[in-house]
DNA sequence: CCCAATTCAGGTCTAACTGACCATAAGCCG
DNA sequence: CGGCTTATGGTCAGTTAGACCTGAATTGGG
């Protein structure tokens, strides 16, 4: 940061929004609300809200994670996404938002207590579909998180935080096919996820479903990159809104 | 967004900050200034400034970069890295940073005429080596960029974007050595990007150098992603010398 | 002119991994 | 019991990665 004393610095409002995903019923699922202010009001938007002083992104984030879902973050992924800026998203004036990803599983429906004017579930495919009309730039921040949720399950062990403990493989691949959009074979699912190194960690149980064979129970391991990784070759492609905000284009 | 009457909306300083790598004598270089105000004033600092109004992050961080580099900015990659948001992260009071990555090739040394204080390339590793403290928290933002510069160079094709076209497998071979700090067996990089579709593009042309046996010359492909990605699948050697897979290591 | 050094270009070989597919196991249900 | 479902495990062929080897093409030095 250089050039201080120049020019002025442009006062900003910034936010945080929130892309929370969530598998239910074999189906990825996102948390909306409905708008209670204008602008916007009554569309369907991202959780999210101000910054307060002396709090740092991460916190807001956390926060606004806790009052939507009422959730302990002690067993969710939270991450940066990508800041958004474009000076006419916001018609109150100049808001720049920092959008999070969280993955979460068996997340609760939302408190009735929360002041979300009212907070739900949606799958990703109903939200994304332009049925529904997000308000701001929402829908590109969604797009720009299901990428990153459908990449990161590809280089990193997070898929097992959609799962609640313990474990079935046959889970951690339904939660891969939702995300993904596509069906993996189970067999090799399962020689890949059991050969990774501190995935999956053994808990001698077994679950006995309604139907079919029964299952040996895992909790996560401790490794947190998944190597090699599982990459989304070329597999069907799955329902592509392909419309990124990320990246600069140059030229 | 949602909740906008409730809290004041706490007004905040924006700016971007910038790391910039080049590869200059096969050396992964980063461009400094020497603040010129206060805080930190002498102190090595990312280029960088504030948001103006009207303008997205991706603006601001374009026109830092001319102002720095006096650049066209057909041959550099430029991607959103980060937003850091320590309230005490200035002393001045409260800014929010959103930092970038920049990688170019052959980036000429800034012109005299920009207003940093002093604009000077050095080797990322001794920015990071403890030896100089750079202000703020931007020790932090360039070891974040360092490693999605590394990790950017697995699964895309940006690496060309450090070599001036035309350019030779040798040339392309060394940016992946001096980015992932260590050497590569020259027959199977050669092997892993001639056959990555859309990478390399044969101009027909050769290079005669000082010493050695000529090179075919290619240009950058179409392609933006490396399908396989390469990966450093070498590191750490958890106990014993065993000098990895795939090069040995250097720094 | 021949030789050493250097770098490029290509090939071989083996181990590992992938994807497609098959077979069996172990529950449930009627 | 046989049929259905899901889990688990194995085979097999094709691909890839890493280690290593051979030769080609150039420069520079005796």
């Amino acid at each position: 940061m250089e050039r201080s004393g120049r020019r002025p610095a442009a006062p900003v409002t910034v936010t945080v929004d929130l892309v929370i995903f969530t598998v239910r019923q074999d189906q990825l699922q996102v948390l909306l609300v409905e708008r209670g202010n204008e602008p916007y009001r009554g569309s369907a938007a991202l959780p999210g809200g101000f910054v307060r002083d002396g709090e740092t992104l991460d916190e807001a984030a956390l926060r606004e994670l806790l009052e939507e879902t009422a959730l302990d973050g002690r067993r969710l992924h939270l991450e940066q996404l990508h800041a958004y800026s474009d000076p006419e998203r916001d018609p109150r004036g100049r808001v720049i938002t920092v959008a999070y990803l969280a993955l979460g599983s068996d997340l609760p429906f939302p408190a009735a207590g929360t002041d979300a004017a009212r907070a739900y579930w949606t799958p990703i495919s109903s939200a994304l579909d332009g049925g529904m009309a997000l308000a701001f730039d929402h829908a590109a921040i969604l797009r720009d998180g299901l990428e990153r949720a459908r990449s990161q399950l590809e280089h990193t062990t997070v898929a097992a935080a959609f799962c609640p403990e313990p474990f079935t493989v046959g889970d951690l691949r339904r939660i891969y096919e939702a995300v993904w959009g596509f069906k993996l074979d189970p067999s090799n699912f399962r020689r890949k996820m059991t050969r990774a190194e501190g995935f999956l960690e053994p808990t001698g149980e077994r679950r006995f479903p309604e139907v079919g064979r029964p299952a040996a129970l895992y909790r996560r391991g401790s490794a947190s990159l998944l190597i090699p990784p599982l990459l989304r070759s070329s597999e069907i492609p799955p329902l592509s809104n392909d419309q990124s905000s990320m990246g600069v284009r140059i030229v």
